[in-house]
DNA sequence: CTCATTGTAATAACATGATTTACAATGAGT
DNA sequence: ACTCATTGTAAATCATGTTATTACAATGAG
């Protein structure tokens, strides 16, 4: 069980915007050939992010630029941005609710895993789209 | 997008068994009643914490017991007993090599997220299977 | 030997994510 | 105003994963 492709893919769109603005036209047909993924899935994807004021797109003319500095825009907004706000896990809805765990369980274990999931939203927050790109730039290099 | 009911279940699990230790016996039907779940996930679920080491379960006779003392169970435990040891996102198995992002993308995104989702099962560690019993009793308490 | 129960396989039902096709709306360039 | 590549969006389809259900051999205390 594991998270979508949703962030990674609205990540690589990211830096391939930061990577390539004044050098390519980046449209929805150059991205998805990246990420090697449909075009509608970046089309759908970029809405997303210009919705979440990271973006903006030219409908018409196409290409998409960034809004906001790199160093600026954080994991935690991309993910924000493409994923529901919603607990980390399932909790049974129709427990037993003549059982003390059962009648008990969604508020108790939620709690904790609420924490937890904040404490991760806390990590992404401290991961910047400069940091990615720097790191990208980083592993070019040592390719030679 | 979410984790699946499987942890969540297999914590409750575990709760009843050490709630109602002495008092019925821990059939998978029995246990499934509480969760309003069907048997066979129990079963299934027990036959992982049993591979786990955390609770013997009396084949034929039926029931199932804690191995360990509740405080010494923790969710990391749990966690990892019922779901795969795997990435916290997907990541594009095949992004474009032709493109500077694409070909790196997994190895920057991964090691982040790695680093993420290993403070997740440190958050875990944290939890032990006697905290959340602690957080049920006083729950029933204050329902008088 | 009996019988409730576990362990497990196989299948179906269901939900969700990703793909693909299609097409109206957009807007810079001519 | 017209053209045309592109966006925005809907709808249908495909693929995958999770949960539910049925079935039955294996287990082991009484």
């Amino acid at each position: 069980m594991q998270f979508s492709f949703r962030m990674p893919v609205a990540v690589q769109i990211l830096l391939c915007i930061a990577k390539f603005d004044g050098v390519f036209k980046t449209t929805s047909t150059f991205l998805a050939s990246s990420v090697n993924i449909n075009p509608v899935i970046i089309r759908k994807t970029l809405g997303q992010l210009k919705a979440a004021g990271l973006v903006e797109v030219a409908a018409g003319v196409g290409g998409a630029k960034l809004v906001k500095e790199p160093r600026e825009i954080t994991l935690q907004e991309i993910f924000n941005a493409v994923e529901e706000d919603e607990d980390l896990f399932h909790i049974q809805e129709n427990p037993n609710p003549k059982c003390p765990v059962g009648r008990n369980i969604q508020q108790v274990l939620g709690n904790k895993l609420s924490v937890v999931k904040n404490h991760m939203l806390d990590d992404f927050a401290k991961i910047t789209l400069a940091d990615l790109l720097n790191d990208i730039n980083t592993a070019e290099e040592s390719r030679q």
